[in-house]
DNA sequence: GTGAAAGCGCTAACAG
DNA sequence: CTGTTAGCGCTTTCAC
């Protein structure tokens, strides 16, 4: 317990504004006063209240008489008072925020012109994240959350990703963001959601979406409702699961309807753009050039699908008479080009919503069990494998 | 200056964790103990340094001997420690975050069912946003910051603007989305720079499109090159700066064409939809249904022009053949609309690029004069005007 | 309903 | 290179 507390030390060491208040004697103002933003105590001192008081006002206003709030109110209007998130998180131990970490697709310092070149076949990656953020904002938005967003970088002690970790009270991460060594010492001390990939850390929530499972119906709808029998799968990289899982149920499907399983997807592309989408479907092509050819292709993602429209278009073949295409994300460009593509839809604004949803709960009750949700896809019935 | 500062004395009063130090040795550890998250102290005993050290450890890692510093490390790795941005950011008066403030285009608890519905005549407007914080995040973290977004939501004193405002060491506001007393208030104390829209206040910096060239040159390409010389002009609300501007390009191409200059557009869209567009198509032709129709209608967004397109194809007429139409804003679906729609491109990536470089700036150099940039806009020339 | 006291966890001179 | 010290601005019991 504190000894030697007599005001007049108490008022030196506790408040020790005092040069503070001689500025504002200074008559000081304006702009170049930014540098020392006026508090708690200012705003005490010129409405002639306590500091604690004032900190009421902000927190609950129901609990100040309406005329000492009133005071109070115009007294921090006058100073331009705008209370301090640090200062405020600090002693309360609560940011407010939620955050979002997302892989770097894009490099900050690509040179504008290529950027804007880019951008069609870009945006649809982009476009992944920007509806996770979408439906995130809004989730906590109606929470009363902030989100903080970090696009992540790899670096010494001070990542971005401990910065982001330091200023919210709890946060998401997109599978392969950020490294799961950092992710074990963050996620013991607030709360982490794992999106859209393995769960690899076992306590944490953790939400997927049902990628085999989508991949697994597409593949049934080829078989069954259009009779096709010779399909060909092109993946993605080895170490995706997304890709993976993709495939598993693609091999689900043949297994179920009696056709062979193939160990492999028949091609693999590492970046699944659209060039390699062409550049598969030409190989695949060729390849089976003595032989008759595949009745589809079924593509791990959109970008590469419609990569194999064009390369088929370029071959003179016709889709989906010659040849079926599905693609999988449901990307906006999936519904625009001709023939529409056939493909399964992801819910990535929904996984932003969920993500906080799993925050929230877990930040009113630490102790529940670790959570792992699998959100459900659905087919789009395109032009491309013969419907719409 | 402070008396009695025997060491004793301070290191209770200046370090009352000497409970956390005792729940340590209680062995207490794991998930349940995220209440009480190590500090910089728990980091500095357990390796045997002084709190500073630890600071340094991360702030500046290369003025500590590498040794020291991978003690300190291995020690917050073992404890779990991750550094309190609050209490950084309090100490040191930065967050390292820049926001942004944007309006709720839509409203978080809608029906998620009608929203999906939505979507797609949603989506053009959310990429508006989504644009801008694509853009602003990039270049944030180019400068080392983080991005904290909130839709706005008007409130009490602590409304959400505040806490933003209380996080950031700056940031951005679409137009109408802080009430401007508001931002008189908080512009007082950390910079703001205000996005696509009038400056309303004349010390902030601040960003906007140059809707009235863009429109202006629009026309003249449609009054010069397509040789059209009876247009007509659909507006938006009477309250848009946006709106106005393009409409007053529209008159100025058509007084330097010698055309007769409209005091009004012809028509008013509030929402600017592509159901107001459709709308407005019909009204403006069933107006025109005795005498001639016009050459060609401007609409003041993609949305209506688009919706516009609908309307035509319905009464069977052909664009651009019986009518030319044009829109605004280079939405990604005016480029696959059929006809293609021309437009006038925005630079919305940009507007957030370089609202992170004002925001930068001055941060820099609180004193410099403001800033009011006009960011160029490009006319997309595509098919519904006869071009492409 | 209001005030006084006691920190929250970290940074930043300043010494050594 | 490392330690000591003095706050940063606010929230929070506890008294009154």
């Amino acid at each position: 317990m504190r000894l030697h507390n007599r005001s007049d030390q108490w008022n030196q060491w506790n408040r020790p504004g005092g040069e503070r208040t001689v500025r504002n004697q200074n008559g000081e103002s304006g702009r170049s006063d930014r540098l020392s933003a006026p508090t708690v105590y200012d705003v005490a001192e010129r409405s002639g209240v306590s500091i604690a008081t004032v900190s009421r006002v902000y927190r609950n206003p129901d609990s100040v008489r309406a005329q000492t709030r009133d005071r109070v109110l115009e007294a921090a209007r006058a100073l331009g008072y705008v209370p301090s998130g640090n200062a405020r998180g600090l002693a309360s131990r609560t940011t407010g925020v939620l955050g979002l970490c997302f892989p770097d697709y894009a490099d900050p310092d690509a040179e504008t012109d290529a950027e804007a070149e880019a951008e069609a076949d870009d945006s649809a990656v982009m476009l992944y994240s920007d509806q996770i953020i979408r439906g995130m904002e809004r989730a906590a938005r109606r929470h009363g959350y902030a989100l903080l967003i970090a696009a992540s970088l790899v670096g010494g002690p001070e990542s971005l990703v401990a910065k982001v970790a330091g200023r919210v009270d709890g946060f998401a991460v997109l599978a392969k963001t950020v490294p799961t060594e950092d992710l074990e010492v963050i996620s013991r001390r607030l709360p982490v959601v794992m999106l859209a990939g393995p769960r690899e850390i076992d306590h944490l929530d953790h939400i997927e979406v049902a990628n085999s499972d989508g991949e697994r119906e597409l593949a049934r709808h080829l078989i069954r409702d259009h009779g096709l029998r010779s399909l060909a799968f092109v993946g993605g990289d080895r170490e995706s699961p997304d890709a993976q899982a993709r495939f598993r149920g693609y091999q689900e499907a043949c297994r179920e309807a009696g056709l062979p399983v193939a160990d492999e997807p028949d091609l693999r592309a590492e970046m699944m753009t659209q060039a390699e989408g062409v550049r598969a479907t030409d190989a695949l092509l060729d390849r089976a050039a003595g032989r008759e050819r595949p009745e589809a292709i079924l593509f791990a993602n959109d970008q590469m699908a419609i990569g194999a429209l064009h390369a088929l278009e370029r071959r003179g073949l016709r889709v989906p008479d010659d040849i079926a295409v599905t693609g999988f994300d449901g990307i906006p460009l999936s519904r625009i080009v001709r023939p529409s593509l056939t493909t399964v839809r992801q819910p990535m604004r929904r996984l932003g919503e969920e993500a906080v949803e799993l925050l929230v709960r877990r930040l009113a009750d630490p102790a529940r069990d670790p959570v792992s949700l699998m959100l459900p896809v659905s087919v789009a019935r395109r032009a491309s494998c013969g419907c719409g």
